[in-house]
DNA sequence: GATGAATGAGTGTTCATTCAT
DNA sequence: CATGAATGAACACTCATTCAT
């Protein structure tokens, strides 16, 4: 019986790692059911014994990638500027690690077919959330402008930071470096484009 | 002769018009050339009489909307954050009257399919070359940082404006409303999200 | 008046020979309306001015081929072998000079459609009909067996004559060359397989 | 799994079947793959599930006719005109039975679609190859001629046979009857249509 | 008589989903 | 619980034919 729910589990595992690398290399509409179960060394019905249909499998794939992007922890009580950039870095470093993961979120996080939008938008929540929290604080001393809902402007940094996962892809990897990423962004979303007025430390 | 090809042109501009709002309805993928050509009361051979494909009737769309995109004229000599806003106005001008192709065309700004990407990023060019030309200038006069390069700096901007049309879009037009995207996205892109340290004149 | 009759001959005339490319390019089915009327310098809908369908072009091409493959005129009151022989050096070097035309009459001698078939019999007529012609006399002189029918002996000329064109044609022209051709089908066809008993004066 | 390989046998052997009645009712170009799924009683996937396209299904077919109709076992050391007696005879037996097969073998024994051309001789080589052999011994014993090659000799024969099923098939198996068939050809092939010089015991 | 834009039925093929084993 | 054969709706694309100009 143990054993039975630790097959299931390990199971069901094996299926959303390989539907994470096929959504990411293919997408949700051209993504192949049968590549996913072959990849897990299944048959095809198996899926359909986990997942209701191929969107329900991409929702829990897409769960699964932002409950693990969300639980890069964040520091203590450190500067506004460093804790987004812990923040990214967590990001940025589980991104590095689960390639297939991160790229299937960040592709929904920029288009999401509009039937899926709210579940995704959902399923992204831990993860705004975080950036959020520590943008509120950040407004509170005074550290971050309050001219703006703390919300908009955690969707433009992690719409920022999306933007640029997908240039470093793009591009083989070489601009930007994915290590550059999180001062890269930070620095452009604290500091903004106009000429540095006061680099403070 | 004359009407002949008055005629083609009139008929080649209905097909694009429905390919834009099917397109930005179902993305490229899910879209039906059946739904394509009954929106725009011709039978489904006659898309094929003036596009190859399916891909080629959307790269068409998207070169239409970028064409169109483009020609918010710039301003004069004005100050970057001026020419930066003429210029966001203008394509969200655009956008509100063209909505079905803006979507197409922010839609696939943000992620194209891997095998379009080459020619989706050609058929931007003129939009996202003017505001890098922008920057540049902005760039030698002072105006723009310097530690970014101007092409990658145009990308984020151009993302950013995304990103808050998406944003509009997804909330019913409400938040952020369509006029206030320009100023909102110059500013937090000038100046950052951190505290305002000079209002400038 | 006179004009416009010579014309519309003329432009019959080029659609015929367009056809026939076309057709033994391609055959029936996979021959193209719009191949054939580029080839001949005119407009998809002249085709339907002048053949009420693609079939009935296509028969029009066979009994055009039929007809001048005919006309290679026998020879006088020779031995049947030099009989046959003449005959089928007319149709061979006829079909040297028509190539297409004789691809298409060789290719539908030896499969037609069914629903053609009748009509591409008639059409042939006048060709099996002389070799009939001839083989009957053979009989009648004691040069040809007469335990099988003419006509059946005259089919199977005819299609060891196709056969062997068809081996030339596919073999680059190189096996058999063109001209061996008759003398290697009557030489079969009179003497057989069987061992040469007597070569014959 | 034992049934279910049987089954997938019987699938197998029900698409082939319909798809020979298919083929040879309309040809490559003409058959549905509609229609012969409907007529196996399975869904046009399955036809899929186990071809890879209409040309494989084709091909399949063809090798198919073409295994069954080369064991028509030839007899011992008799003579070559009783070899190939007994192999059309094979031949001719088979077609009988197994009508729709032998009219698809016919059919593109005389004339295949250019692209599939190769593919069609390898898939008939078994059957022209008896042919061959039994007439480089005939040639050896003094049987059969020296002055043509066995093969180009074995295409004639064979080209003979095809001729006379498709006069017997157009004529409703009257003219010739298909028992008549080996003898006729035969007789024709080996003496020539030449007076009977030696009957020969 | 010539044109060629419009047509739309027809085609081969894919693939998510079901269900008997 | 896993399987994978069967399914059939959906799809992009072709092309012979028509007809208004």
């Amino acid at each position: 019986m143990r054993v039975t729910t630790e097959t299931k589990r390990a199971t069901r595992h094996r299926l959303l790692e390989s539907a994470a690398a096929e959504f990411a290399r293919a997408g949700l509409q051209r993504a192949s059911v049968d590549e996913i179960s072959l990849a897990a060394g299944l048959a095809k019905g198996t899926v359909y014994n986990y997942f209701g249909s191929k969107e329900e499998l991409f929702l829990a794939v897409v769960e699964e990638a932002c409950a693990r992007a969300a639980d890069g922890g964040a520091p203590a009580e450190a500067s506004t500027r460093e804790r987004l950039l812990a923040t990214l870095r967590g990001f940025v470093g589980w991104a590095r690690e689960h390639e297939a993961f991160a790229r299937v979120l960040v592709r929904e996080c920029l288009m999401g077919t509009p039937e899926l939008y709210p579940r995704v938008i959902a399923a992204e929540a831990p993860y705004v959330d975080e950036l959020t929290a520590i943008l509120t604080v950040g407004a509170e001393r005074g550290e971050v402008r309050r001219d703006t809902p703390a919300e908009a402007l955690a969707l433009a940094l992690a719409g920022l930071a999306d933007l640029a996962l997908v240039r470093c892809w793009a591009s083989g990897a070489s601009t930007p470096r994915l290590d550059e990423i999180p001062e890269l962004v930070v620095s452009l979303f604290l500091d903004g484009a106009g000429p540095r007025t006061a680099p403070g430390p």
